[in-house]
DNA sequence: TATCATATCTGTACCGGTTTAGTGAAACGG
DNA sequence: CCGTTTCACTAAACCGGTACAGATATGATA
């Protein structure tokens, strides 16, 4: 292979052009106003003839400014995050920033994922972590305390945390499932929650308790069954379910929900026909299942797109005070869930 | 918020510690052995006093080394590319790399992705590709000629090409998938195809005819129907299938087979007592139907880290040969195949 | 005692951009 | 006609590291 060509660089060009580095640097910035059209077509010419590309490193050093937001993700595994990443690439891309992405599955990696990118000069972070309710939060409040501007989706931060967060509704996304059931005619709707570490665990449970409060409904503890948003503890807990004899499941989790429908039809049951169903999360995992699942979609790529917007807010005005934005979920009604027989 | 407190530079933590920046960026960087005890000792004191961490952009400028790689995704919606980045980022982390991550749902998008990393002077490129059979490969062999290490998973190149690629044995796995049906008695194999201008399509097409003709099965056309990857495209091709009597049938795209599976319920037949069924592609999406289907599962993961592998192998040694990877596929025996009745 | 090798440490020119302060000439105003 | 703006452009100091070419002290050798 040959050896690598000498880079051309600003000077270079500048030479090439009779100009001085400035009048260059003034050209690949946008200043055209303070230069004359000669000039600005002989900078032009220069840079084409020598095939020129400035170089982002350099430039970042001097500007302190890199273009370049960090997203940790706490759970590359998770079947929400890729719509996050479509989501931040999508507006990265239009605000002419770049993503470097990081996957950390504990805190410790995670901490060590923010320090390299606070190295690697990133403008700004963005964190979409599993939503576990004891989450170590120290560090992305020291980051923020020294200036680096942070969003974080789906975090549970303390009461008045000055960092701005993206959130799903999920109290509403239950609530709107629950009411669904209701609204067909079922009574004995059962759910089954996710685990009580987490606040999607806890929240879906809430909606799904305030649903049936406001209908006059009494809760019958039976008919809620936490599992860990598995697809094994959703068949188990399925398993339990029916000798309790309930017309309607709420779900509160994908896969469970289809280990749900599994135990149905193990045991010989059919959905709708004797058993109305509601699953919670990503829409096209539960999409393409027999028959398709009605379901909570949560506005996930939505989430990334706008943490990158607020993040770019921050970059732009530093003290502006963290907000919570909370994203409305919506119910998806297809086959799984028909009026009470 | 306060004023962003002045940045501690190598040339602070030097004077903080007495010494030159020379020997605090030789202890930085690992030469301990021509430093006494004492030195050493003060510098990583005066690091700890004032929290120093040395700035990465500098050091990229000054290295022309940014420990950074960019991978290029050409479908970021679709399902496979998920574990793609997983294992890429894993190998990265592990090697103390970083990941840029682009979407680019065409080529021109593309072009401007390589171009926009070239400039930010990743060390290496990784691209992702849909696996159209005409895709557009000058950008890829300039940017080679150029000196940038690049690797590309599952992309048609022209013979001979000199960049490294990684590819996942469709035709291989085609065929573990047919003969399986095969060795179960079945002797009318349907097959549902992928588009033509697909490799993926042609190569499992192609797997799946030789082993058909290793077991001295004819192939009956009207059994062969092309879809377009598609749920719907798989349910509407198995409709057609259904009036020619199959037993078996290897569909090759997993959201084909969850559509072909639907039609076969839908016409009140049951998998796999009336039919038997292998799907290709990612195992988790058809773990969970009803029946779990049988499936030939490519080694994604896998591929993603291979292929940070051969590109950090051409980092270091960049006039390596371009070799080509290909990664065998294993077929996961599950409920949607039995033997014929 | 002079000479040389070794171990330890330093000064400073890079890397390739941006940006501030400033220059000279032309245009302008009274 | 002369002082002041404006215009178009430039020189050089940065940004924060790395790395090469020495410098100095110490001990070994002749």
């Amino acid at each position: 292979m040959r050896e690598r060509a000498n880079r051309t660089t600003i000077r270079r060009v500048a030479r090439e052009a009779g100009v001085s580095v400035t009048t260059v640097s003034n050209y690949l910035n946008g200043r055209h106003s303070q230069m004359s059209a000669a000039t600005r077509e002989r900078v032009r010419e220069a840079i084409e003839r020598l095939g020129y590309h400035p170089n982002h490193v350099a430039r970042s050093l001097a500007t302190r400014r890199t273009a370049t937001i960090g997203l940790i993700i706490s759970e590359l595994t998770n079947a929400l995050y890729p719509p996050v990443i479509l989501g931040a690439e999508a507006a990265c891309r239009q605000a002419q920033y770049s993503l470097l992405l990081a996957n950390a599955p504990d805190t410790d990696s995670e901490r060590r994922a923010v320090e390299l990118m606070r190295r690697k000069q990133v403008d700004g972070l963005i964190l979409f972590s599993v939503s576990f309710i004891d989450i170590a939060n120290d560090h992305l409040l020291h980051a923020h305390e020294e200036g680096v501007p942070i969003v974080v989706i789906n975090r549970a931060m303390p009461e008045g945390a000055p960092i701005p967060k993206v959130m799903l509704d999920n109290f509403r996304g239950a609530y709107l499932a629950t009411r669904h059931l209701v609204e067909l005619g079922h009574r004995r709707i059962a759910h089954i929650a996710g685990p009580a570490n987490r606040f999607t665990g806890l929240d879906r449970r809430a909606g799904y308790l305030a649903a049936l409060a406001e209908a006059g409904l009494a809760v019958d503890p039976v008919l809620v069954i936490e599992g860990d948003y598995s697809f094994e503890s959703g068949y188990q807990a399925m398993q339990v379910l029916l000798d309790h004899r309930p017309s309607a499941v709420f779900i509160g989790g994908d896969a469970m929900a289809l280990g749900a429908l599994r135990a149905i039809r193990d045991a010989g049951l059919r959905v709708p026909d004797d058993l109305s169903l509601v699953a919670f999360g990503n829409p096209d995992f539960v999409h393409y299942a027999t028959p398709a699942l009605t379901t909570v979609d949560l506005p996930i790529v939505e989430a990334g797109k706008i943490a990158v917007e607020l993040l770019l807010e921050r970059i732009a005005a530093p003290e502006t005070p963290g907000e919570t934005r909370m994203l409305e979920p919506r119910l998806l009604v297809r086959e799984s869930t028909a009026p009470i027989a």
